[in-house]
DNA sequence: AAGTCGGGGTC
DNA sequence: GACCCAGACTT
């Protein structure tokens, strides 16, 4: 180890005692209320997380609880959040610890490191400030904080370069509170040690020991390689209306989104006619169609470009469910009224844009 | 090691 | 717009 990283330990104990924020997993670091924050945090802010898990531990307040929901009100709870494989794998987690733990969180690194959802960051975070393991919990804040400290190009996304830092880091943990150290640098890297933009040098507690400071390279680190583009899709969502309820389908069980419900839609961003079009070509009958603007949505890999267009339908209209035209798909669709859209289907924040003229 | 998986705050 | 966030999992 080139740099050590021991020297920083009290300073930041002292400053995270003075500094650290009240956050509402913090007041009661019960493994179960720890091991939901973590898993919500995972790429994602505090202050998104919040209002999720202050939620989410009103209506599941235990692991049993957890595993019992139906997948679709877990969702549900989800629904905003992201990655939503997050929410699934800690359900399948909750199952496997009624089974095989008593439904009880196991004080143990190696067997946390087991449970679906949780990698070597996760592990580390319950387990030191759940349980007082000293185990490090590195994620992109000790990562970027590491490195200005020690004045590394390391490339961060690196996977070595993460486990080494985690083995120097489990050398160095301080025994009395392991938990507050992991926390201590993460705090640190959320208020202080900044990404994008400059780092508030001036109020760091560790900025004598800083040799990324030192050499002035605290705006060069953390070096990370440059993303490829992301990829662009186009389509056209066709809100349909018919009696007071909304088509909605559901999405494969594979791949982005998936499971969970969206709008029908056609590829490509199509004109009013060409919809129209579609439509007469399924043999579907309709009211009025009204073209409801574009809409864009951006994942972290793909670009969805939309346009979208409302369409009513007779009250009666049944929609041909044996249409084989494949440019339009009007198969297995559910209807659902406003209620049901806000309380029971899961739909994506990708698709705000139109969701409201459901609403 | 690279690709996949959301959404939103911030510059 | 571009970046990146209390990452994990699959290939």
């Amino acid at each position: 180890m080139t740099y050590n990283y021991s020297d920083t330990i009290e300073y930041l104990l002292d400053w995270y005692d003075l500094n650290a924020r009240i956050l509402p997993w913090r007041s009661n670091p019960k493994p179960y209320f720890v091991w939901i924050s973590e898993i919500m945090l995972q790429q994602t802010r505090v202050e998104a997380v919040k209002a999720y898990f202050e939620r989410f531990i009103k209506d599941l307040p235990d692991i049993k609880a957890l595993a019992e929901v139906p997948e679709e009100k877990l969702l549900k709870l989800w629904e905003g959040l992201g990655y939503y494989n997050r929410a699934r794998n800690l359900q399948k987690a909750a199952k496997h610890l009624l089974e095989d733990y008593d439904g009880v969180m196991p004080a143990d690194y190696q067997a946390l490191l087991k449970l679906p959802g949780i990698g070597t960051y996760t592990a580390g975070a319950i387990a030191s400030i759940a349980f007082q393991i000293p185990e490090p919990a590195v994620d992109g804040n000790v990562l970027r904080v590491m490195k200005r400290l020690a004045n590394s190009f390391d490339d961060i996304t690196s996977s070595k370069v993460k486990s080494t830092l985690e083995q120097d880091l489990r050398e160095i943990m301080p025994l009395e509170r392991p938990g507050d150290f992991n926390q201590a640098i993460m705090e640190l890297g959320a208020t202080v040690c900044i990404p994008g933009g400059k780092p508030l040098c001036q109020k760091c507690p560790v900025v004598h020991l800083c040799q990324g400071y030192k050499n002035k390279n605290e705006m060069k680190i953390p070096v990370k390689p440059e993303k490829k583009p992301r990829k662009l899709e186009e389509k056209t969502l066709l809100v349909f209306k018919k009696a007071g309820k909304y088509a909605l389908q559901k999405r494969p069980s594979k791949g982005l989104l998936a499971g969970l419900w969206e709008l029908p839609y056609v590829e490509g961003r199509c004109l009013i006619e060409v919809v129209e079009e579609y439509l007469i070509k399924a043999g579907v009958r309709f009211e009025s169609i009204e073209p409801l603007g574009a809409g864009k949505h951006i994942f972290s890999h793909i670009e969805w470009h939309m346009m979208g267009y409302l369409i009513v339908l007779p009250d009666d209209e049944i929609v041909n469910e044996t249409s084989t035209n494949h440019d339009i798909w009007l198969e297995s669709l559910v209807w659902a009224d406003r209620k049901e859209i806000e309380e029971v289907y899961t739909l994506p924040s990708a698709f705000d844009t139109y969701k409201k003229y459901m609403l």
